[in-house]
DNA sequence: TGCGATTTAATCGGATGCGATATATATTGG
DNA sequence: CCAATATATATCGCATCCGATTAAATCGCA
């Protein structure tokens, strides 16, 4: 919090550097995962949110648009387009749940399967550098993301 | 590193689990942050890129494009239709350079600098709960964002 | 000086994110 | 049984990001 001085000529508070900002250091290292990534999955054909999609199958099969949205933190207005290129691409298959036809399961094929285990990420263990604090800044920023998110859920208190 | 068991039936090998991605704890992380600003720059009539636009120019002023694309780790194809809106709402100021017409100086207007005074993000700091790990976490997630662009930079070594 | 190479922005198309809305199916209450 | 409500997914428009390309200005060097 840069205390107002109250100076009486160039009364500019002293600007908030953006190194400061933690919200901008995650913002820029997604940027920079993504650039990281990118030519690793142009070899794969896929784009990041498309690969995470994958993984996500891959932990769990048979899931529905909703039960992959939580995983992923995302709706079915985003997932609906990347699970419809992901089927046209034979990765995935997509059918209306006869039980109940409101939903959508989805499902790895063989070869969506075997492209996701071809692990593309792990090119980048190196380049991240974080050495033994990588498991602890996995956990610190994972728990900011779940107080972010329930601080949002929760308005009053 | 799931080593592969060779397993005679059901081959699979384990599954990495996306919480032990940290692309995705960033990734995911970075929806977050952006969900929590939105709100509070609504309310601003800015968008999350267009506000750490503003907070880079507050740190310094009469920068061209490059100089903020290096701040902000952008290009212009993507500041340029971010600036020349700021422009339209009429917090910041673009000017070829005269000494050098290539180039774009960008300034904040007084109705710019008066809105990024006004701070929207100190509301979340209560909301991110990290306590003290709060400057740990930023010092490790922007180291790991350099060395990433580092590594991209030099593809060899 | 002249002119090709370089630099800087801007433009264009594709792929997310996301709020708002639409549609189809399921559930519930009278 | 059926109308009202709720739920799950899809659609649409806007704002990034990014690779590729373009246009204009400047530089370098013979």
């Amino acid at each position: 919090m840069p205390t107002s001085k109250t100076a009486k000529q160039s009364d500019a508070p002293a600007p908030r550097k953006l190194s400061n900002f933690l919200c901008f250091a995650i913002y820029s290292a997604n940027l920079a995962f993504g650039r990281a990534y990118k030519p690793l999955l142009d070899e794969l054909g896929l784009t990041y949110t498309q690969y995470i999609a994958l993984v996500a199958l891959s932990e769990e099969d048979d899931q529905t648009v909703s039960m992959l949205g939580e995983k992923l933190f995302l709706e079915s207005n985003t997932l609906t387009p990347i699970l419809k290129k992901l089927e046209s691409s034979g990765l995935i298959t997509r059918h209306r749940d006869p039980a109940d036809e409101r939903q959508v399961r989805v499902n790895l094929t063989p070869a969506g399967r075997d492209l996701v285990e071809t692990n593309p990420g792990s090119a980048l263990t190196d380049a991240i550098g974080l050495g033994d604090e990588f498991p602890v800044v996995q956990n610190s920023v994972a728990r900011l993301r779940d107080n972010l998110l329930r601080a949002q859920a929760e308005p009053g208190k």
